[in-house]
DNA sequence: AACGGAAGCAACCGCAACTAT
DNA sequence: AATAGTTGCGGTTGCTTCCGT
């Protein structure tokens, strides 16, 4: 199948927005809502990329994006996730009231991966951003075998529905990915149902999960996946039960 | 003050997943 | 089921600003 590109780039403004191309692109999306990126700039008469105009409003203009710095709570849980999750970016923003997946990677790449592990950025004598594209390239918590990341897999979800508690369930939501109803905690269904735990970091309580560990436990966490706690330690097994799950559902 | 290198960040690109027909 | 169109994601690029000399 040949895919034709997303727009014609011919006569199309490229590079940086202009405020009245902001201000159009905010007004159109006002009156009319977001979607039919396609259409949108022939419709709001802007001479930009469809594309373009998603990732202008996503990034930038949604009003509520939180400008600013990202605070010192917010970059211990970005280091926190990304320890669990990798370069799943749009997942560590879904974390993070009023922040996009873009800034959060630009984030990571200009401050944290050297913070994180200063001394594979020493070894690699990564000067500058330009001069270590290969550096950059390594995943430094997958260098580290003794990491266990999970590589999820992103899946749209597109309804939750709140039903009452049960008592094989401690979440009282169920969820629905590609409208198919089905409990938030999939891995206390018996093994021989089919299961799909898409969905599964929906429901999951993250910042719940993150506060049980203390100052750099988690790191030591992922590497042997033993906390002596109990209650963390079930969390954790939540975590990859889910995982298991979703790999076996995967086949 | 001028210059060059480094750093930060917005925007672009390609691809894969998803949805519609 | 196959194909075509749309959306979302992650990697990368390149422009702008900052900072040291």
């Amino acid at each position: 199948m040949v895919r034709k590109p997303c727009c014609s780039k011919e006569g199309l403004n490229r590079g940086a927005w202009s405020p009245r191309e902001d201000k159009i692109l905010t007004d159109y999306i006002k009156a009319h809502g977001e979607g039919k990126w396609r259409d949108l700039p022939k419709n709001a008469g802007l001479k930009r990329c469809g594309k373009s105009c998603r990732l202008r409003w996503l990034n930038y203009l949604r009003p509520d994006i939180k400008r600013g710095n990202i605070t010192e709570d917010e970059e211990n849980l970005i280091v926190k996730l990304h320890a669990l999750l990798g370069n799943r970016w749009s997942l560590i923003a879904g974390r993070l009231p009023g922040r996009t997946d873009n800034e959060i990677k630009n984030y990571w790449n200009t401050n944290l991966s050297k913070k994180t592990m200063p001394r594979l950025c020493d070894d690699r004598r990564c000067s500058n951003s330009k001069g270590n594209k290969e550096a950059d390239k390594l995943d430094p918590v997958n260098e580290q075998p003794s990491h266990r990341v999970i590589r999820t897999k992103a899946v749209r979800c597109t309804k939750v529905y709140n039903l009452a508690k049960d008592d094989n369930c401690s979440s009282s939501k169920l969820i629905a990915c590609n409208d198919e109803i089905r409990p938030s905690c999939p891995w206390l269904l018996p093994d021989d149902q089919d299961i799909d735990p898409s969905g599964f970091l929906e429901d999951f309580d993250m910042e719940g999960f993150m506060s049980d560990f203390q100052d750099d436990s988690f790191l030591q966490y992922c590497i042997d996946g033993n906390s002596g706690d109990d209650r963390i330690d079930g969390d954790w097994n939540v975590m990859m039960a889910g995982e298991l799950a979703r790999d076996r559902a995967a086949g």
